[in-house]
DNA sequence: AGGGGTGAGTTGGCTTTGCCAACCTAGCCT
DNA sequence: AGGCTAGGTTGGCAAAGCCAACTCACCCCT
């Protein structure tokens, strides 16, 4: 059975994003990831499912494969965020926070820095850039 | 399998919100169902998974269980959100504007407002409030 | 009191997905 | 030539998801 609202940005995301061991796959390629054989050992991920987690992530645009030598060396497959990839951070940070804050027994093995050092956080912040709390904000049909 | 870093949050978080149908769940809840039957008829899943997620999102204190009765009906089930489980709109919001600017062909079905109007969206923020761009911002160990 | 309707599930059988281990292949290295 | 390694593929099994049919408790109507 597939959920509603084909075309729900929010639909299309789970079906992508929501699969089992996609976010971790992205935490990792965010962390700097880039080989099949990275990830499998930094997740303990079966191959198979991998083979197919990287395709989906390649066909949907968050990640490129790429073909690479370093001298002296065979040629090696990298799988590199794209832009859209990238921007996932937001929302890796966001559950992550989420859970810090409301799932016991948590740590929080990563945390979010800008360039030049600064810890950052997700807020709602409205049209001036004002933060608002979340306790303020809630879903209107579209 | 399961993956490492048995207490990273965002593992846990992964483990609880990235199964199947359990963010459409909670969004479903946050637009102001309450039912069994109206998660269904909203998202057409099967009921043996829906009462499965319920009772995963019941136990992890996302929602409450609360039998009510209107005047001259028989009691009824309500499933409710907790403060823990609203918390869930932040991270809901930012997949779903994720998707908005990445997925080819999707349209928001859904906004979010403060109480008194304004449209609000996710952000990076540093310590000061300040908004950041989210191309500046980096996942770094511990 | 008996019959019907409805919400909230449970159960059985089938299909899909995930997991593990074993195997394969190309290209480099000695 | 033979071996090693990265990046997979394949086969068999177990768990999760899907659907349809069924149950159970409670209310309403007559």
């Amino acid at each position: 059975m597939t959920p509603p609202d084909e075309n729900c940005s929010l639909v299309k995301a789970v079906d992508l994003v929501g699969e089992r061991w996609t976010f971790l796959v992205l935490r990792e390629a965010l962390a700097g990831a880039t080989r099949f054989s990275e990830f499998r050992a930094r997740l303990g991920i079966a191959s198979d499912v991998l083979t197919a987690r990287l395709a989906k992530l390649v066909d949907s645009g968050l990640l490129v494969r790429r073909s690479y030598r370093e001298p002296g060396q065979r040629p090696r497959d990298a799988y590199c965020l794209t832009e859209a990839g990238r921007r996932v951070n937001l929302v890796l940070c966001a559950l992550q926070e989420w859970g810090d804050e409301h799932l016991p027994d948590t740590v929080s093995t990563v945390v979010y820095r800008t360039d030049d050092g600064r810890r950052v956080n997700v807020r709602f912040v409205d049209g001036e850039g004002a933060v608002v709390p979340a306790g303020d904000v809630h879903p209107e049909q579209g």
